[in-house]
DNA sequence: TTACTTAGTGTAAAAAATACACGTATATTA
DNA sequence: TAATATACGTGTATTTTTTACACTAAGTAA
């Protein structure tokens, strides 16, 4: 640490999209500030980056001090670092967005601290302005993973870890903002050679129970040459 | 600046990848460094972001000190933030690319200050080893750019204003690094509707003239709904 | 005028994306 | 146990996009 430019120094933090999809719904955790600025608005969970921690370790670690989770597929897509976009000075934000099961939303037990009141899964559909500029963070996160999913399947981890195709297609409806054909979903997501039909059906509807499915990771791994985890930088 | 913890400032710099394209090469602009650590390598030209400056701004600068140049399409791509990417401490990289237009190449003076002994235009081809993780940084935004070229358009700024398709097709071919189809790149580039035809011929050729063409950013803007510029962080 | 070099062009085949509808299985209920 | 209701699961024809492929035309140079 010698010779470094200290002057040069600039605070810098972590935000995150977390992103949930629950009853039919996709979601992303928000927290409640209590503090000043921006006291009582909602925003991004984020945090200061430790000189001592990665960025992805500081990432990891929010999304685990946020939810309790960890090993999730994660992803950096953006640096904000426009002057003013915190009141008290300038700060450096690294964004990333990552995708969770929420089915045992139980176990899940968003952050309270002294900086949140609370924390909520809100629907992406009745987002409020969040404070700062995550607004413009959470469009530029959501708009990226808009178009991701469309040329790469990577939202299985917002599913169950078996789910029907059926079910998935609801997913890629709420996020693509449209309504898709049934069958020609259905070819397209067998095509990628990347599902393992199980010998199973769902249990508890009351009409004709479908098929379901796994997301087979090492399928996935062949196919688009990519493991579906954190990068190294 | 009151509230802010600055126990987590850290140090930030932007680097950036310059590509043109020069006697049928692609090229990036690296510096020779004069001072240690790495002196001696071939570097990314980068340097550290100002309090004052957005990272853009910085990127802009560091653009317009390497190579004099102004308004040029530049887009980040990455953020770098490992431990031990910097010997003497944690540096945190925001990195760029920019395509530039070397056909009046007298004019770039490529700087000459205390870090840099001398700037380069080096052919992608020939890339040595670079100094810090700056080879890593490269190859990852020569993918990244290699893949959006596959689907958006984004090469022109590398061509002298007017120019011929077979010019434009061995751009593609050199960043591609894949032999194309002469009649299916001109019908598909064409296609897109972004070109303007004009009714001029190259010169002092000596063989048969091709047709010049000029890209069109009007049209552009209308195809894919983006302006050709620096975005706003 | 001839030789040389690159410009410029079309069509057929294959692959991918789209549009579209009905019989089947299961649970519920009458 | 029969009827009903609900989502499941499937195939084909059409259009669009991508790929493969080769020759004549134009201009320069000798």
């Amino acid at each position: 640490m010698e010779n470094l430019p200290l002057h040069f120094e600039s605070v810098f933090t972590v935000d995150c999209i977390i992103f949930g999809f629950d009853e039919g719904e996709l979601k992303i955790l928000l927290i409640e500030r209590n503090e000043d600025p921006f006291k009582g608005w909602f925003a991004l969970p984020g945090y200061f980056v430790e000189n001592t921690e990665s960025i992805e370790s500081a990432a990891e670690r929010i999304l685990y001090e946020s939810t309790g989770l960890k090993g999730i597929y994660m992803e950096q897509f953006h640096t904000f670092g426009a002057l003013g976009r915190h009141p008290q000075g300038r700060v450096i934000t690294v964004a990333y967005y990552a995708m969770i099961r929420l089915t045992n939303q139980k176990d899940l037990k968003p952050v309270t601290n002294n900086l949140a009141k609370q924390a909520v899964w809100m629907p992406v559909k009745d987002m409020p302005e969040l404070a700062f500029d995550h607004s413009r963070i959470f469009r530029k996160g959501f708009e990226k993973i808009r178009n991701k999913i469309s040329y790469q399947p990577i939202a299985f981890e917002l599913l169950p870890e078996k789910f029907t195709l059926t079910q998935l297609q609801h997913l890629y409806e709420v996020i693509l903002n449209k309504k898709l054909d049934k069958r020609n979903f259905r070819k397209k997501m067998l095509a990628y050679d990347i599902l393992k039909e199980l010998d199973e059906k769902q249990k508890g509807v009351s009409y004709r129970a479908a098929k379901l499915y796994k997301f087979d990771k090492r399928k996935y791994a062949k196919h688009f040459n990519k493991e579906l985890s954190f990068s190294k930088d």
